[in-house]
DNA sequence: AGTGGTAGTTCTATTTTAGATACTTAGAAT
DNA sequence: ATTCTAAGTATCTAAAATAGAACTACCACT
């Protein structure tokens, strides 16, 4: 972009999205835990609580509910004993693969650009 | 994805990055003001201090801060009087974009899916 | 009868983030 | 002489987000 074709209307217009999308997903543990999810396809709520390390009980709780509130998870309740609840992508929160692995992408190259990933081939399958 | 090929080990590695990521653009005005700055280019203090509707002179210079620690802004300051400083992407920054430049897709597709907006076609050369 | 397991809720404490107000600099305009 | 300007800083308070600990429910197992 070499030159200037933003004018003031458009990025103010295109301020509107890039706010509501920050209230979305601005959370400390969301964009991890729809990562996790979304890779993981089904998850349970002791499994990410294991994963989200430092996180406690009441906030990813509250971090669910509110990705599912957003829209972004489904959540499925079987009435057993033990309790088991299933979280898992909406059709909405599959919309959001490709932007969560466009931040991988980037995250990995630039932010850990030292960490060998092991398993990199997976991603660009 | 129909299959899951993410083991354990991938997933956790893979958390790092998206755990720096959260806490680099996790402020609440820092993706609005990434995306001013890189689509303006160069900006001013009071200009982005107008654009960002809410933000607090105290809070907005904590998150230009930050974000020049984090290396995606550059800070220029002008020994003038009155005070001039312009804040632009460093290039680490500017790798950023295409990170942007995804979220807004996505947003305006499904956060915003009954906004128009009249500059469409800018986004897409 | 007591323990373990899952997915919570509730309450309080702490941390993080944001907001309000006053002050600074030094030249230019009124 | 006072006011205005831009981009702050300093300090204090308020609010929001997150953490931490305790407690619940229900059934199975020992």
């Amino acid at each position: 972009m070499s030159e200037n074709k933003f004018t003031d209307e458009n990025v103010i217009a295109r301020c509107v999205p890039m706010s509501k999308l920050q209230s979305v997903i601005g959370g400390k543990w969301k964009i991890l835990i729809l990562w996790y999810v979304a890779f993981y396809k089904v998850q349970r709520f002791g499994e990410l609580m294991r994963r989200l390390d430092g996180v406690t009980q009441s906030t990813l709780t509250k971090q669910l509910r509110e990705l599912e509130n957003d829209g972004f998870l489904h959540r499925e309740i079987y009435k057993e004993i033990p309790p088991k609840v299933e979280y898992s992508l909406t059709e909405f929160g599959e919309s959001f693969i490709p932007v969560l692995q466009t931040m991988m992408t980037w995250s990995e190259k630039y932010l850990c650009p030292d960490y060998v990933n092991p398993y990199k081939e997976i991603m660009n399958e």
